[in-house]
DNA sequence: TAGACAGTTAGATGAGCATCTAACTATTCC
DNA sequence: GGAATAGTTAGATGCTCATCTAACTGTCTA
């Protein structure tokens, strides 16, 4: 995994409401955005921007059913991002591959 | 590990340039200031900054040795925020202990 | 088709942060 | 002690980003 991948995801983990959105999805398999939305008090609109960031990141998928979109969690991803970490902090220069 | 600390570590992971300070440090081991400066287009001043940061984060350890601030990667606080992630990821809601 | 419900997008605002310069502290050596 | 070297601190600046409100799109149902 290269480092801009490795940026890209520990920005998507560098703020409160974002780990506390990714926890609960991860915790219950799958959410609709109006669930999140109850759990704090934040604006849909703010949800809405939260989970673009996860998906992009590649944390989180979305699907559409009907009018709600569900959101899932992405084990692998952060698999794969703590076996980065962990190749660069045991000090492999560079990525294995690409 | 509590939700704020994997939230600091995340934020100190989160800048391109703290990313390349840490990858440099874990790759040789040990590094002064003066060389981390060298390897960038960057002042002294945004060096200490980030190392300040990362050194909050546990990520690095700096002592002092005469006049050279030597500065080394703690690679347990990388496998220990791993842990943290792939247990949230795996559903486990709350920390397991602590 | 009209209304209601679920999310998204656009634009504004304010807070946080990455970076710089300049001045300061700490250490070594002459 | 004074000069040189290594980092740090303070303050300023500009960019990024978290959040909101308001308006919009898409889907269902009566």
């Amino acid at each position: 995994m290269e480092r801009a991948r490795i940026e890209k995801i520990s920005k998507a983990l560098a703020d409160a409401t974002r780990l506390m959105i990714f926890e609960s999805i991860s915790a219950n398999k799958e959410m609709i955005c109006g669930e999140i939305v109850a759990l704090r008090g934040v604006t849909p609109a703010t949800v809405s921007h939260h989970l673009k960031i996860l998906a992009d990141a590649g944390l989180i998928e979305c699907t559409r059913k009907g009018q709600c979109v569900h959101n899932r969690a992405i084990p692998e991803t952060i698999a794969e991002y703590s076996q980065a970490l962990a190749r660069m902090a045991r000090g492999k220069t560079s990525p294995a591959r690409k």
